[in-house]
DNA sequence: CTTGACTCGATACTTAGGTATAGGGTTTAT
DNA sequence: ATAAACCCTATACCTAAGTATCGAGTCAAG
């Protein structure tokens, strides 16, 4: 049979047997088929599903919009337009991610190629880097004297 | 004077007065100059630290990887090897997330697609595209028959 | 037919990252 | 000179995301 029970999902994912029934509770994982005797029984992709959970939060985001960009997968029951929607809100979500982190890559690679110059640093160059391209965006500026 | 006090500097920065002084505990911030009466009293550039801490935080990183970071700035202290050695680590972490993200858009872009011509979709798009990148890494694989 | 590994649901505990409150001093506008 | 608005430390509380424990049922191997 390829379905395994909770035990073997958690070790195959990489996550505690907990984890699992939590997110099952959260409704990250539908609830699963049972065996007669009330086991849960996944099918061979659960897997992935876990796997995705994990690599997702690793990336900033948190249960519930991981929930919400899993509950994209299955089109059905939405309208479309809705799905495109939220799926392009997603998108540039995480365009606004990788600028960010290009821009930390960049400020530490210069970091680092000062650091093998020896020379000197004056000042921050993570924090200016950042400051420069906008990824320390204003949030509530208030204009002081 | 170019000095804000905590009040400023929380408001400023778009972060509440608690965080500031948590921060300090945590050790992300530096331990402010303090006035006559005992009132924090932070330079111009407090701001972007603070913002600095919390956009990374929204990449995914824990308060003790942004304290990691922040170190990074100030090399006078450190060896320079090593100081390079650790932006490099970063620099490798930043890249792996950056591609996770890449992987995660083209999957929601395929969705998009697909869901704007109208087409039903069986199974997952995102999932598959995940798997087959490698975004979806195996963690603990382990031999079943 | 029992022993060890697995599972169940329910409940309680933990850790990270804050957020709120209490009880007190300070500064400033009126 | 006094009320409003700010700051101090210390302590308690909160949410998200797990993690551990309890008492009980299940199942495969010896």
């Amino acid at each position: 049979m390829n379905c395994f029970r909770i035990g073997q999902l958690a070790f195959r994912s990489g996550v505690g047997i907990q984890t699992i029934r939590y997110y099952e509770r959260r409704g990250l994982l539908p609830n699963p088929l049972r065996s007669e005797s009330n086991y849960r029984l996944y099918p061979g992709n659960a897997v992935g599903v876990v796997r995705f959970i994990k690599q997702t939060q690793m990336l900033g985001f948190s249960l519930s919009e991981i929930k919400s960009l899993l509950s994209l997968r299955s089109m059905e029951n939405a309208r479309c337009s809705d799905v495109r929607k939220r799926a392009q809100a997603k998108i540039s979500q995480i365009e606004e991610k990788i600028k960010q982190l290009e821009t930390m890559k960049q400020a530490l690679a210069r970091l680092e190629e000062l650091c093998s110059k020896g020379g000197s640093v004056r000042e921050c160059p993570i924090l200016e880097a950042l400051e420069e391209t906008g990824a320390v965006r204003e949030s509530r500026e208030e204009v002081t004297a």
